[in-house]
DNA sequence: TCTTACAGTTTACGCTGTCAACCCGCGTTG
DNA sequence: CAACGCGGGTTGACAGCGTAAACTGTAAGA
């Protein structure tokens, strides 16, 4: 594949293409400007006339992963049922997103900050539009919805990452660790305990 | 504090003392091998002498990591008080350790498994020691209890990593967030639900 | 035809982990 | 006393990384 020469915006389609197909295929650890430029049939500085920086090329990927995990997301919560189900559907769309597309849940969620120059702020509230929908479907008063959706959020982001990194005991039942997980966020989330309830 | 050379065993020690101070001052990411080696007067390839290679070394430093952590952990479980407060105890050993701690917490549980090579096994036994802690508290049969101290693990875990990378709401309260999460997942591991309610 | 603009390449810099070869001082042995 | 071996440490190199600066070739406009 070495030999499909693009040039212009094709050339750009296709740094992102391969990009893609690395990240998907080697993990973020085998992407490099040269392995894609090789691959995509121009040079390794090539890739800086349609990105500003390799940080921006996996921005552009980061991106598609949030446009799918939201959608998952927000379709799982479209649904019918009460605020408890659709909020376990979110759940449940959250961690199969993670576990599906590990590559790109590890650029999103995994990668040191400061490792990476900063992640564009209109970009990154987009990225938070799911855990938007976590908030909104515990149903309390906006402030404690930020706290409980964070929480809702930690436990499965906890979850998805630990069976990502293979540091879950390979004993465990997956699907049944992963549903009693979801139930025990959800549970918390939505129960009593406006704050904290005592001290 | 470069012209302070060393020899044997004192190299050894001096690197190791170094690397650990890089990687707390500065991050995983400032930790290379000429670095370590110019601040400690001798050459990147006499790290060699003494760790099999730079992920050896940083393996030196999780394993101190580890010990804290576990002593820690130990300690807070190790106190008076019924199961589920020594459970409360140990989350709260945790999720401390690994924000007094961030860089080591990185490096134990953030750093991505194909990128280092394979930590030996029998340190990665005793990497686990705090989970079983969490384990044995849930007061579960043996093979529920490992899979209920996953989850308290994985809502610790998800919360630690979530705050050290900067990615909670600047706005939340972290102490309250805290607390709240350690409860959340303690009261979803010890109440009721044995295994799967329904279905 | 001359000029301008732009796509893409060449070259280079400083950084990374790591290997092979060498070098020098010490302790032992003939 | 001299020769030797050995081990700690250095030098130099390799292959890879992201990226900046300078260059080339080509197509369009005047």
């Amino acid at each position: 594949m070495a030999s499909t020469r693009s040039t212009g915006n094709d050339l750009q389609r296709a740094i992102l293409d391969e990009a893609r197909r690395v990240l998907e295929e080697q993990g973020y650890g085998a992407l490099s400007t040269r392995r894609i430029a090789s691959a995509v049939g121009c040079t390794a500085t090539s890739i800086y006339l349609y990105f500003q920086s390799k940080d921006a090329l996996v921005h552009a990927l980061i991106d598609e992963g949030f446009e799918e995990l939201n959608r998952r997301v927000l379709e799982a919560t479209g649904g019918p049922g009460a605020p408890h189900e659709r909020l376990r559907a979110a759940a449940r769309a959250y961690v199969d997103f993670g576990l599906e597309r590990p590559a790109y849940y590890e650029i999103m969620f995994m990668l040191r900050a400061e490792q990476m120059e900063r992640y564009p702020a209109e970009a990154y509230r987009r990225a938070r539009r799911s855990l938007e929908a976590f908030c909104e479907l515990t149903g309390h008063t906006p402030e404690d919805a930020l706290k409980h959706g964070t929480i809702v959020w930690a436990t499965l982001h906890g979850l998805v990452s630990l069976l990502i990194a293979r540091r879950v005991d390979v004993s465990l039942d997956e699907s049944a660790l992963v549903r009693d997980a979801i139930e025990t966020a959800c549970a918390g989330a939505l129960e009593g305990s406006p704050t904290t309830k005592d001290a």
